[in-house]
DNA sequence: TTGTACGCGTTATCAC
DNA sequence: GTGATAACGCGTACAA
C-alpha cells in the first residue's frame, strides 16, 4: 500500500530491512547473520541478533524459495488412501510420526497428499506435481506400476518410497522390509507346527508388500514340499472387508491355518470366523502381518509379524533429505528387520519359542 | 545464471515471460489469463491457454505468494501426539482425511504439525508461528490453556479448533460435538438398565473433550439422584495404557459399571479385565467413546459414542479456508451430533433400544 | 483489450 | 567486513 519506509502499516510483518535499520547495518549483512554466513564481525553479529530476537523476526520463506529454489519442506504422497488409511490400522498415522520426527528435527515442514476417494488418478498427479513447494516426495502404498513414478523421474524430483519398486530400480531409493523372508518365516512357523493346509489371504497384489508376502507364502510351501493350491489362495486388499469376505470364500475348502496379509485382514477372518461359530486356534491357526498394537487385545492374541514402521518412516525421511541436500547420490536401499511375534491364534504356546 | 531470455537453461521451469513469448503476448495477459480475470479477448485467451496446456505451465507459488501473502496451504497442528496419536487410535487419520477432502477440493495444501516427544513446547509453538508458508492452522487436541492461542490471537492468525474453547471464546472459531450430552447420554443408558455404582476413567481433562465427557457423566448421575463417588472417579488420559492401569486401580471399590471417557481407554480395561478374569458386562458393563472401527471386533462388541470424526475434519477446514477467504467474520461454532450406539458390553441385547 | 513498470523480501554478486 | 544492486517470478496499478 504505502511505499514509505519509516511506517510500516500494523501487522506488516518485518523484513530485512526493517531489521538492518533497526541495527544500524545493511539488509545484506543481516541476511549474512541469518544465514550463518563468515565475513561478520563478532560485533556486529551481536548487534543484529539481538535485534532479531527482539523483533521475533523470521525470514519470509516465500521470498527466500523465489531465489534459493529450496522450499525446505517435502510430501508425503499417500495414492490409494481406502488401502491405506484403513481406519482399522494404525500403519499410517505411525508412519506419519516416523517421517516427522525426523522433519521436524531437520528443520523441514511437510506437506501432506491423500489421493480422495472421488479423485481421479491423473488429476492427484497434477496437483502433486505442478505443486512447488515441496522439494522432494516420500510415496507411500503407491501400486508398482503407478505412472507416477515415471512422472516423478522425467521431472527429475526426489523421490523415495516405503515399498520395494519393481520398475526404474536404478532410480529409486527406498526403504522397506524383506517381505518375502518375513511372509515365509511367519508360514513356515505354521509349518512347524502341524499345519499342512495352511490358506493365504492377500493384500494388493499390486502393491510389493502384497506380492511380497504372497512369495514368500509360496517360498514356505515349496521348502516344505507342500504343493500350491490355488483355492487356498484368496485374492484381496489390506483391509478387514477384504479379511471378511475372503474368510468365506475359504469356507468351500479344507485348511487348517490362514496365514493373512496383514492384520487388518486377520482382524475381518478374526469377525468371521466368530459369527461362523469357528475357534481359533482349535478349528485353524491364524498369523497377520504388521503387529499393529490392538494384536495383543484379540481374542485370541494374534501371532503376527512385527515391522519397525515407525523406523521406516524416519529412515525414508532422512533418505530424502539427504537425497535433497546431495549428500546422497547413488540409488539407496535400506531393508529393515522384522520379527515374528508368537502369541495364540497360531495355536502355540507364546512361552515356546517359533 | 544466463541473463539470456532466449535459452532457457534445461530443466529450469518456464515462467510467464515463456509462455507470454510463445503465445506473442505480453506476460500481463498471461498471468491474467491464467487468474481467470476479465478483459482478455476470447481469442488471446484460447492461445495462450494452448500454450499453457502444451508447455504443462504452472506458475511458481513461492512468487505469487511473495505478491499475494497467501499461500493456498493450512496447517494441522496436534499438540499433544502422546495423546492424540496413540497409535490404538483411528481418531487422527481419520481426522486428516476429512481435512484433506476438503482442502483438496478447495486447493489448497496441507502441512503437517505433530509435536514430537523430545520437543520443547516452547520451541513447537515458534516452529509454527514463525513457519509463513500457511495462511491459517487447524488445531486439534490442544489442551485448553494452551499458549499457542493466545499468540495466534496476537497474531491475527486464522485458526480453528476441533474442541471447545474455554478461553479466548469470543476469538475463537470450532467446530465439535457436544460431549457433554453425549457422556450423559452413555452414563444414562447405564443407569436405566440398572446399574448404580458407575465408574469413569477420564480423558485427559485440560482438553475439553476430557473435561466435558466428565461434566457429562456427573450430570447423568445427578439426574439420577446418585451419589457422586470420587473414588469411583479414575482421572487419566485418552490412551489404553491408562485405561489399563485405571481398572486396575478400581478394583479397590465396588462398581457394576464404567463408562471410559475413550474407546482406547475402554480397550485397557477390557484387556486388564481379562487378566483379572473377569467378565463383561456380567461382571461390570463397559461403555466407550468414540466408536472406533475396531468397536465392533472387541469381545464383548463395545457399546460406544460414536461420533462424526471425518465430518469434524470436513467442517474445520472448510470453516478455516472461509475464514481466510474472508467469507465468514463473526466467531462461529458448529456442533455435530453424535449418536450411542447399543452393543454387548453394557449388557442390553442390541436389538432393544437403550 | 493489452502492455509497461514497479514491488513483494530474499540471496548472490559485485564493488568498496 | 560491509554495502549497493541485480536477479528470482509473479500480481497489479496505470498508461496506452
Amino acid at each position: 500500500m504505502t511505499n514509505n519506509n519509516s511506517i510500516r502499516p500494523i501487522n506488516k510483518a518485518m523484513n530485512l530491512e526493517d531489521i538492518a535499520a533497526k541495527a544500524g547495518v545493511s539488509r545484506s549483512t543481516v541476511s549474512r547473520v541469518i544465514n550463518n554466513e563468515p565475513y561478520v564481525s563478532a560485533k556486529t553479529r551481536t548487534k543484529v541478533e539481538a535485534v532479531i530476537e527482539e523483533e521475533g523476526f523470521s525470514p519470509n520463506p516465500a521470498a527466500r524459495t523465489l531465489v534459493t529454489q529450496r522450499t525446505k519442506a517435502i510430501g508425503i504422497v499417500i495414492p490409494h488412501i481406502l488401502n491405506a488409511i484403513s481406519s482399522d490400522d494404525a500403519y499410517f498415522s505411525t508412519l506419519l510420526r516416523g517421517i516427522t520426527e525426523v522433519t521436524t528435527q531437520r528443520d523441514h515442514a511437510t506437506l501432506l497428499w491423500l489421493e480422495q476417494t472421488g479423485d481421479d488418478e491423473e488429476r492427484f498427479r497434477r496437483r502433486i506435481l505442478q505443486n512447488r513447494m515441496m522439494d522432494g516426495l516420500i510415496v507411500a502404498s503407491a501400486a508398482t506400476n503407478d505412472p507416477l513414478f515415471a512422472h516423478l523421474i522425467e521431472a527429475g524430483t526426489h523421490f523415495v518410497t516405503v515399498e520395494r519398486p519393481t520398475q526404474f530400480r536404478e532410480h529409486t531409493n527406498y526403504v522397506t522390509i524383506d517381505n518375502v523372508t518375513a511372509a515365509q518365516t511367519a508360514v513356515e512357523h505354521l509349518i512347524k507346527h502341524g499345519r499342512h493346509r495352511i490358506a493365504t489371504i492377500t493384500g494388493n497384489l499390486n502393491i510389493s508388500d502384497g506380492e511380497d508376502r504372497l512369495t514368500g507364502y509360496r517360498n514356505a510351501l515349496e521348502s516344505a514340499g507342500i504343493p500350491y493350491d490355488t483355492n487356498l489362495v484368496i485374492p484381496a486388499q489390506f483391509n478387514r472387508h477384504n479379511g471378511y469376505q475372503g474368510m468365506k470364500e475359504l469356507l468351500n475348502f479344507k485348511f487348517d491355518a490362514i496365514f493373512a496379509a496383514n492384520d487388518a485382514i486377520a482382524l475381518g477372518v478374526m469377525q468371521a470366523a466368530r459369527e461362523l461359530g469357528l475357534r481359533i486356534p482349535d478349528d485353524f491357526a491364524l498369523v497377520g502381518f504388521d503387529d499393529m498394537n490392538i494384536a495383543t487385545q484379540l481374542n485370541p492374541p494374534l501371532t503376527t509379524i512385527h515391522q519397525p514402521v515407525l523406523e521406516k518412516g524416519a529412515h525414508a525421511a532422512n533418505l530424502l533429505i539427504d537425497l535433497i541436500e546431495g549428500k546422497v547420490k547413488t540409488p539407496q536401499a535400506i531393508l529393515l528387520p522384522t520379527e515374528l511375534i508368537i502369541r495364540e491364534s497360531c495355536g502355540v504356546k507364546s512361552k515356546e519359542t517359533g
